[in-house]
DNA sequence: TTTTGAGTTGTTCGA
DNA sequence: GTCGAACAACTCAAA
């Protein structure tokens, strides 16, 4: 069983399938191999979740088999040792792990071994929905009506008994260095159980109210389970099956837009990188600079914006309403690409998924999916005050501005006498900057007209 | 085949 | 202060 993004003992496909190829006399191997290759995209703080993790699914097995190197070779060298005949993985949609698992599959077939892919990260598989035309869906409602309609079938339980063991010497698991004052969330299977059960205690029913609100702890904070697999999407969905109201509708629907963006960059794996809809090559974006620095540091003196990114920083983790501000805010009022926000983002995240955080990108930019329209564009001040009415978001996270009464907290500008000492002044105008990405579009706009004339 | 209506997340302007 | 219109273009599905 080589464990990838699925770090968990239940509903998991792959591994049952392992069990049964075990049969009732041989051992099953819990793989994990660490891919120096994929350390440069994941940042410090991914990285150290990721350890917590596995050391919470080694406990679990007795210990992992654990590797590192190239998976390639490390796979065939520990299924060889272990004389399988199989080797059990939930397939991999993501445009790397898509050519990495052909890779190892052509290197354990010329050993006689197969790779067995069963299950996946999703509900639906990417590739399963598809519009009448055959097509994959480019409009998310539509995806998600046939995605309910396509259903799901229903969460395995964990198998007993199984008997683990381990070939070769595993690679020790260092602890990553967390970066000081860093504060992650309780990593592994239990705890992402733990606190899926607590939401669906005691925030469900006012999710579907209160899910903006970046100042209440009310949103489910699954998305780092869900990132590494510590539980399925299938039994989140059968429980939420279970319950009536708004909440449980509007957290089926966030769990659609997961599967939906999965779905899009499974089709277009090129996504990743460039912009989805072509005629944005053409778009007039700045340099990155100082204003980047700035954004990156929590230091463009519009305090929702600089609380968004100090939280990132502080948690691994952002509210999802303030990424869309803090994205907005990159890209239409510093005129900054997308893929320079997307890249912090992933650097620093615990929770970045490639097809989440890419496409929820190009969605701000105006160049995804059923992307925002161009004219929507956030303003900082007023998302604020609708989303963090009393400013105790911006308290939290911003402590030069923790003195500072609720009525200036989202416009230390206004304040008598200017921002207070060692807050920034706004690095721009937002009504200009506005303005000028407006404009933009238009240029755009009729430079693609031109074109195809 | 063609037409029509709807489509995550907003803001500004003018009546 | 409130409220509706306007701000594109395109995809999808139903009529």
């Amino acid at each position: 069983m080589w464990f990838r993004r699925d770090l968990r003992l239940a509903d998991n496909p792959a591994l049952a399938s392992a069990v049964a190829a075990a049969g009732a006399d041989q051992g099953v191997v819990p793989l994990f191999v660490l891919d120096p290759a994929l350390s440069t995209p994941a940042g410090v703080p991914r990285r150290a979740y990721l350890a917590a993790s596995l050391r919470d699914l080694g406990a679990a097995v007795g210990g992992l088999q654990l590797r590192r190197g190239d998976p390639a070779q490390e796979v065939v060298a520990v299924a060889r040792a272990a004389s399988a005949t199989s080797v059990h993985i939930a397939a991999d949609f993501g445009p790397r792990g898509r050519v990495r698992d052909r890779q190892v599959e052509s290197a354990l077939a010329a050993h006689g071994i197969e790779l067995v892919r069963a299950g996946s990260p999703y509900a639906v598989p990417p590739g399963r929905v598809a519009s009448k035309t055959g097509d994959p869906y480019q409009v998310f409602t539509p995806y998600s009506r046939a995605w309910r309609d396509h259903g799901w079938p229903p969460p395995m339980i964990a198998p007993r008994g199984v008997r683990w063991t381990r070939p070769l010497a595993s690679h020790p698991l260092d602890p990553e260095p967390v970066p000081g004052g860093l504060r992650l969330p309780a990593a592994g299977e239990r705890a992402a159980h733990r606190r899926w059960h607590a939401f669906l205690d005691r925030g469900l029913d006012r999710y579907a109210a209160t899910r903006d609100r970046a100042d209440l702890d009310s949103t489910s904070r699954m998305s780092v389970h869900l990132k590494w697999g510590e539980i399925h999407p299938r039994t989140m969905l059968a429980e939420l099956a279970r319950r009536r109201g708004a909440g449980a509708a509007r957290y089926q629907t966030e769990l659609a837009w997961r599967e939906f963006y999965a779905d899009v960059l499974w089709a277009r794996p090129e996504s990743a990188r460039e912009y989805l809809r072509g005629e944005f090559a053409s778009m007039e974006y700045d340099q990155p600079g100082p204003a980047l620095t700035a954004w990156c540091d929590g230091l463009t003196g519009y305090p929702i914006v600089d609380a968004g990114m100090r939280q990132l920083r502080a948690e691994g983790w952002m509210h999802n309403r303030i990424r869309m501000v803090v994205a907005s805010f990159l890209v239409k009022d510093l005129h900054v690409d997308w893929r320079h926000g997307a890249r912090h983002f992933m650097r620093w995240l615990v929770d970045a998924d490639l097809a989440s955080n890419q496409h929820g990108w190009q969605w701000t930019a105006g160049c995804g999916t059923d992307a925002a329209p161009y004219f929507r564009i956030f303003n900082p001040t007023l998302q604020g005050k609708r989303f963090d009415p009393h400013g105790d978001y911006v308290r939290r996270y911003v402590p030069h501005l923790a003195q500072v009464d609720e009525k200036w907290i989202h416009q230390p500008w206004t304040l008598p006498g200017g921002p207070p000492p060692g807050y920034p002044a706004p690095i721009v105008d937002h009504d200009h900057e506005r303005r000028e990405s407006l404009r933009r579009v238009e240029r755009l706009r009729g430079r693609s007209t031109v074109e195809s004339q």
